[in-house]
Order: C-alpha cells, then sequence, then structure tokens
DNA sequence: ATTCCTGCAAAGCTTTTGCAGCGCG
DNA sequence: CGCGCTGCAAAAGCTTTGCAGGAAT
C-alpha cells in the first residue's frame, strides 16, 4: 500500500473519529486534492470530481472543504490576485510561490528561521504563513 | 513639515508623474490611509471618507485603491479569515500578525531571512509576504 | 474638444444559507 | 426513527462594470 493510500485513509480515519460522515463524494474530494496537488480552487475541484459524481453540488463541495478544514486536513491559501481561496491537502508547512503570470501556485521547499518562533512581540503564534510573488521559471 | 505630510505629497506627486488626476476624493483616501494606520478594508475606507465626502461612491473607493496600487504606492493584504481584502500604505517590506479572535492586523517589526533572496528554484522573486496568525496579546 | 473622473445602478463572482428529500446506522 | 448529508435554488457580500454627467486641461 502506498503512502498516499495512507495519506488518505489517514484522512478518513480522522472524519470517522471526529463523528464526520464518510460519503463517497467527501472520499472523492480528499482523494482529487491528495492526487492532483495543484492547490485547486472550490470550482477547480467541483469540475474534476463532477466528472466521477456528475450530480454533485458545489454546496457540498464548500461543505466538505470546511469540515476538512475544521478537523485539520487541509488549508486554504490566500495569495491568487483574483479574489479567489485555493486549497491544499499538504499539512508540514512550507512556502508558496505565485506566478503573477500564469496564476499558478508552486510549492517552495526553504526553511523558514521563523518556524521556531512561539509568539512575536508578545502575540501568541499559531501559524506561519509565508509566499513569494513574482514570475515563475516556466513563465521566464 | 511632517515626515507623514511628506508621504502624502510624495504619493501625490507619483500619482501626476504617472498620468494619473488628483481628485479631492483621492487625496482623501491617501489621507486616511496615512494618518490610519489600521489596515482598513474598502468598506472601512468608504465609512469614514464619507463623513468629509458625503457623496462619495463605493466605486470611486475601488478606483482609486486599483490605481493606488498600480503605481506601487499602497498594497493589498489577504490575510482576514473573513473574505476581504485589507490595504496599507506602507510600503517598507515587513510582516503582519493576525488575530483569529479580534480579527485585527497588527504590522510586526522583524527581520526575514529570505528579504535578500531575488529569486527561489528558479522563480524570480518580486515581493515576499508573509504573516503569523494566532492570538493577539490585547487578546490573550 | 478631449480625456479622465465621479457616482449611481446594475451586474458578476465566489461563497453561504435554507430547505426538502434521502440514506445510513 | 433520528441525524446528518446531498443537491437545488436562492441569498449574501464584496468587487467590478456600464454609463451619463461633469470637471479639468
Amino acid at each position: 500500500m502506498s503512502r498516499k493510500m495512507n495519506k488518505i485513509n489517514e484522512i478518513i480515519l480522522n472524519l470517522k473519529e471526529k463523528g464526520v460522515k464518510v460519503t463517497p463524494q467527501r472520499v472523492a474530494i480528499i482523494d482529487f486534492l491528495e492526487k492532483n496537488k495543484i492547490h485547486p480552487t472550490a470550482d477547480e475541484i467541483y469540475e474534476n470530481v463532477s466528472k466521477t459524481f456528475p450530480s454533485i453540488s458545489l454546496a457540498t463541495i464548500y461543505n466538505t472543504l470546511e469540515k476538512l478544514e475544521e478537523i485539520g486536513a487541509i488549508t486554504k491559501i490566500k495569495i491568487s490576485d483574483e479574489n479567489k481561496v485555493n486549497y491544499e491537502a499538504i499539512l508540514e508547512p512550507h512556502h508558496h510561490f505565485y506566478c503573477r503570470k500564469c496564476k499558478k501556485i508552486f510549492d517552495i521547499d526553504i526553511k523558514c528561521s521563523f518556524s521556531i518562533l512561539k509568539e512575536v512581540e508578545g502575540n501568541k503564534i499559531e501559524e506561519i504563513h509565508g509566499y513569494f510573488k513574482g514570475i515563475c521559471k516556466n513563465c521566464l
């Protein structure tokens, strides 16, 4: 069994533990997020999951994404120039690169010097978010 | 003449140079942003500038904010939990702290180890954005 | 005269909410 | 049976666009 399967099963187990029902639609959404690391928007998820679930509703997508975020299985990314929210299933802290030309989001594997901080100027830190904006290597 | 006045005049001069007309409404918006470092939303700017310009339209606020962003006088901040865009007139690179309780945004004066980077993993960096999320000292 | 700006209204988009029906335990 | 989920439709909320009138050069 691959690590990917383990990851998906982990999320499903987590859902069950939290008393959130595991429906086929939800599994399809989790599956899509895990297998396509493209930081999709709710609408992109909808378009794709619709292929296997033609009757699925956008409301169900949002509903599921909300549950998944609540249990900490996914993260919202708000860096797009267009007022859109992107989602990802990667939990390990990391940075992003946003290309203002192709509008794509890339994961950046770089060590942040702030990651050890627990507080800053008296404020309690729970999350650290960082991203670079510019032109990606494909667009250069 | 204070530094604040100089800053506002700088922006106005910049507008003129770029061929963007300097109207009383626009000056009022710039003035508000410069004198109230509260990272307001478009609507908050509207509410406040309305006090001096009762007839101003929200469309004019957005129009002006767009021009100001184009000439690089202001920056959009997209870190709010509520899908809102905040604005600030501070240009020097810095970080933010977002309190998930009071929803306020604070400026954080901290040195980022990435600020010297010009590229990362082959991608050309133009901007670096970082913020912390948690509970601010006032809410603790 | 031309060009740009204002302000009103309408439209656009993403996201949220309400609700009837369904399914699983 | 009860509870939660789905999906449709409508609503909500922020932002953008179209357009007529107006100001400035």
